[in-house]
DNA sequence: AAGTTCCG
DNA sequence: CGGA
């Protein structure tokens, strides 16, 4: 049921299709208040990837460099967490505390994620929660440490995985989308959500 | 380097 | 194209 790469634990078809459907709906409500943007990089360049967010806080970059943020860059409140998901991190992590940012990344027309570390949160002790939803994403793991070689999984609409103890600072990216592998999304492409303890 | 490009 |  629940298999281990590296230290990061991916549940194969968690949520079926009822549930990736439900929980979809939702993220429409968000990005209807939240719209998505492709924030910069550190070095000017806009992200390949379309985000936004919900929660006390979304994630963020620009030539300042990467952190949270409490407000949308148009100005107004991120959306509340969906229950959907809420649900869903607590059925998963079996925590208490609830997540500070749910942030919503959508993947269309070639967007890549590299290689990269989560770690702009204040306590690495919480675990990140990760949500697949539409077409199939080459996840890749690396290492803790900088270089060295990786493995790649094929992630699934409705795959589960989750960051946490010596895997929690796990360097992982997504490489590439199969276009038209999945029927969830109008329009095709990926979405993931990950989901934070921010501070 | 939350990116590119380039190599095989 | 997958990987470095």
């Amino acid at each position: 049921m629940v298999l281990k790469i590296r230290g990061v634990a991916l549940w194969q078809g968690l949520l079926d299709r009822p549930a990736q459907e439900a929980m979809l709906a939702d993220l429409r409500a968000v990005v209807a208040q939240a719209p998505l943007f492709s924030p910069q990089t550190r070095w000017g360049r806009p992200m390949s990837v379309q985000m936004t967010s919900a929660g006390r806080y979304g994630w963020y970059s620009d030539r300042r460099g990467y952190r949270y943020e409490r407000r949308h860059p148009s100005g107004g409140d991120w959306p509340a967490i969906p229950a959907s998901v809420l649900g869903l991190w607590r059925q998963v992590t079996g925590l208490e505390r609830d997540p500070d940012c749910c942030l919503v990344n959508l993947y269309r027309d070639g967007a890549k994620m590299g290689l990269h570390q989560d770690r702009d949160e204040a306590d690495f002790r919480w675990p990140v929660l990760s949500v697949s939803l539409g077409d199939d994403g080459l996840f890749r793991i690396g290492n803790v440490e900088r270089g060295g070689p990786t493995e790649s999984v094929w992630l699934r609409s409705g795959d589960v995985l989750v960051l946490e103890g010596a895997a929690r600072l796990i360097h992982h990216g997504v490489d590439r989308i199969r276009p038209g592998s999945s029927t969830l999304l109008e329009g095709g492409g990926r979405i993931n959500l990950t989901c934070r303890v921010v501070d």
